[in-house]
DNA sequence: GAGGCCCATGACACTCAGTGCAGCCCACGT
DNA sequence: ACGTGGGCTGCACTGAGTGTCATGGGCCTC
């Protein structure tokens, strides 16, 4: 870290001014009615300077979007063995939610520019693909050989992804009040027990859970502990069979 | 189809040209390569005429997607309650892949320029969007009221769209020989076994396949149908008791 | 301390996508 | 024949993004 600290340490602070004079006038007259020459009049620096720190206007939007995926992409390369893949990558998507949680106040009003602005959401769009293809191609490695493993890789980071934003999106909306983790450690435990510790093809169940509906040729096995009470394996018969 | 056919028929012979002329110039030198006034002149049309058809150069590249996408909501609005909401989705999946297959050549022309030009990777990250949260809110009015609805709506669109693009692009990557059709379905069923009919928020189970392993003092209730072939619930059981 | 070097910045000019506007032509109906 | 409307064109304009060169200040070397 010291290195790549040493590196690139010295943040310009006329990076963050113009991220703050552009933001001042999204706010103030939206993303479109802002050209980049306002911007860099607010902020006082020449207009070549602004393209020099972002490689197009979409970018300031996004100042950080680039440090995280590069943590996220190292996150994964320290291979570590240890954990489950699903659990991994859903612990990689928390990077995300954690530098969204380090700014709620930016991070919502971020998220009420893209929201109306068809250009940024396209750019937001883009910057999500190449998370969600950083998941993937992790998991293809761990699934290297095994039937469908590069499809199930590509769902499995999909899901990540969707449940993730899910929750994100849920928490932005509420204009960043509380702690988004709960939400998202229930979306992604959602991922985790759907695709979670399955070697096969096979997905996995419930510990006895409700089962769905069956169609009428379908063949229904219902499992369930001896002392289980009546009612219960009733209930679970009518679920299962009644509503077809 | 007679009044959307006679509405918008005639289809203007310019667009085609437009079309061609611009994938012939893509082909050629590249996507950036190729202004649009290259286009137009090839094209022996006024410049002004090009965005009178397509909103954005990009758009060029994607002429079908607009219908497309017309006819993916059209299908999803068109509610048919008896098909079970998962299968519907990945049926409404496959009108894309219809898309996709009715011109297999295009496809893999505009494949092979998207894989290498970021802005129409990003341009069609976001149709590919449209066509997520057409399906997502499909989901989500079929899960209004269950617990976690709209997450679990989030979820499978994610899924049902990783895996048709998993089975469509290798597709795109072998030339467009052979049958899209069974890859897609391979890829599909993947997800129907791992979401379909579930309703509680625990996780999904295969249509028949394989239960869990029983405890000796479970109770095992089996349904069928009187038809079923006794191997098959034989099968089940041994699934479901056997490997304890 | 003087000269020289490196690099960040700024100013200018240029390309090209996209838009608004005004005129034009042709096909059609009266 | 005459108006009219819609599709097409040319033109001028804005704004994003790029290449290039000059400047100027900090730093290293001699």
């Amino acid at each position: 870290m010291s290195s790549r600290s040493a590196a690139q340490a010295a943040k310009p602070p006329m990076r963050e001014a113009l991220v703050a004079a552009a933001f001042r006038l999204f706010l103030e007259r939206g993303y479109e009615q802002t050209t980049v020459d306002d911007i860099v009049s607010l902020a006082g620096v020449g207009r070549r300077s602004f393209f020099r720190y972002f490689p197009s206007k979409e970018d300031v939007v996004f100042p950080d979007h680039e440090r995280c995926l590069a943590d996220m992409t190292a996150f994964l390369a320290a291979r570590d063995r240890e954990h489950e893949p699903v659990r991994r990558v859903c612990d990689a998507a928390r990077l995300v939610l954690g530098m969204y949680a380090e700014n709620p106040s930016f991070s919502v009003q971020r998220y009420r520019l893209t929201k109306q602005v068809p250009g940024l959401r396209a750019y937001e769009l883009s910057v999500v693909w190449r998370y969600e293809r950083a998941l993937a191609e992790y998991l293809r490695d761990r699934f290297a050989g095994r039937p469908d493993g590069t499809l199930r890789a590509d769902v499995i980071a999909a899901a990540v992804v969707a449940a993730h934003n899910n929750a994100l999106r849920s928490w932005l909306r509420s204009d960043g009040l509380g702690d988004p983790g709960a939400a998202v450690d229930h979306a992604l435990g959602h991922v985790q027990n759907t695709f979670g510790r399955a070697a096969g093809p096979g997905p996995a169940r419930p510990p006895i859970g409700p089962l769905p509906a069956a169609d009428a040729d379908d063949v229904v096995v219902l499992v369930c502990r001896r002392d289980a009470p009546l009612w219960r394996v009733v209930r679970e018969l009518e679920e299962a069979v009644g509503r077809a």
